[in-house]
DNA sequence: TAGATTGTTAATCGATTAACAATC
DNA sequence: TAGATTGTTAATCGATTAACAATC
């Protein structure tokens, strides 16, 4: 499920949200080498869309430039933020602490952006009580109790399929908001729950498919 | 760039071939438990979208399924495979063997959808002379030789930052087609070569917008 | 046969692009 | 001032949804 339905509250549509997750890794770059300010024009070069939908874009968030000079980046960042929720701290979950769950806690700056990992999961013995990115792995058995504890709101999971759902399941019952789901087993949630499926496989096909053929 | 533009000369859509490779998981699953045939609305039930719009993703397939029973799911894979071009062998190169790339090599079912890993390079003298998923890690500065010698038409960029343009370079020159971007940088490369940004952070973000506001 | 489902066209919806006055 | 750029509306484009005759 890649193109979710825009909650109605919001004036900011799926596609927009996930061009301003990039323009933000893009503004970032910039702001590293020293800019202060962007045009419509550059930024669309640097994303690979037009200076309209830019513009576009940050008119929905409200957010006003300067007419002659452009956006101004560090206050564009701040628009960006704070629209896509990152300004509170999120709590983040690992389940499943294998090869791609480990991964995932150690390589992914989630601290940057707004979230915080609090708790990660395994049933490897050999696993479980190792540390990973500042969090002891747990059994996988405490898992409703400690994230409904540490107020778990995101999780991703990254377990064998047989698990999944049943990862799923306890997730929910735990409280959790949303599941990234990295294995390639649809899970079956309540519709409140929302789900980002991110086959990595996919990925490849897609890639496969646009450049191959 | 999630949203890349689609080629003229093909009549599936950048949306209808994402919803395809989700599509080809789903009937996996399926075909797991013995289940061989499958109506457009229980697709569209398990993708999460509706049965007008699976059927016509199949119609722009030129797939025809049964008007009684629905769609055969052998013959759905083997339309959805040959569609996306997944019926040759794509030869796949990872860059990049730390935590990420090694899982990407390690996880990722390449062999199971037309694509297989023949290179892997990593700077590091401690990676270098490693196997990874049948391959022996090469020394980065190999790069262009080999992937022009093995072929190579994908890669997975997983170095980082600084290293990241780097690569980029050399993989076109190798004459890599496409090019899966995992760097939180930006790659400026020629116009006919395919690029997709994979930051899996996007991902986080992008869930969190979602799932808490 | 009756009923469920497809194949396919047309209608609708929403996202992107174009255009240009206003701004600095 | 002149020129580049934004803010914003309207037009266009494309994707999704609806509808229903044809099919098995």
């Amino acid at each position: 499920m890649n193109n979710q339905k825009t909650p109605s509250q919001s004036p900011i549509t799926w596609p927009t949200t996930q061009r301003l997750t990039e323009y933000l890794i893009i503004l970032e770059e910039l702001a590293e080498n020293d800019i202060e300010v962007v045009s419509s024009r550059q930024l669309a070069q640097l994303y690979g869309n037009t200076a309209s939908q830019v513009r576009q874009d940050f008119f929905r968030l409200k957010h006003t430039g300067n007419a002659t000079r452009g956006y101004n980046i560090a206050e564009l960042q701040a628009t960006i933020r704070r629209n896509l929720g990152l300004d509170e701290v999120h709590k983040v979950a690992i389940i499943g602490c294998g090869k791609l769950g480990s991964t995932l806690a150690l390589h992914v700056p989630l601290a940057d952006y707004g979230m915080r990992l609090v708790a990660a999961f395994d049933i490897d013995p050999d696993i479980i009580g190792s540390r990973l990115s500042g969090v002891q792995v747990e059994n996988a058995d405490k898992m409703i109790k400690i994230c409904h504890d540490r107020q778990v709101q995101l999780a991703a999971l990254s377990v064998p399929k047989t698990a999944a759902q049943h990862c799923a399941d306890r997730l929910v019952m735990a409280g959790v908001r949303g599941i990234l789901n990295y294995t390639r087993v649809r899970l079956r949630v309540p519709a409140h729950i929302r789900v980002q499926n991110r086959q990595i496989i996919c990925s490849f096909m897609q890639l496969c498919s646009r450049a191959c053929t």
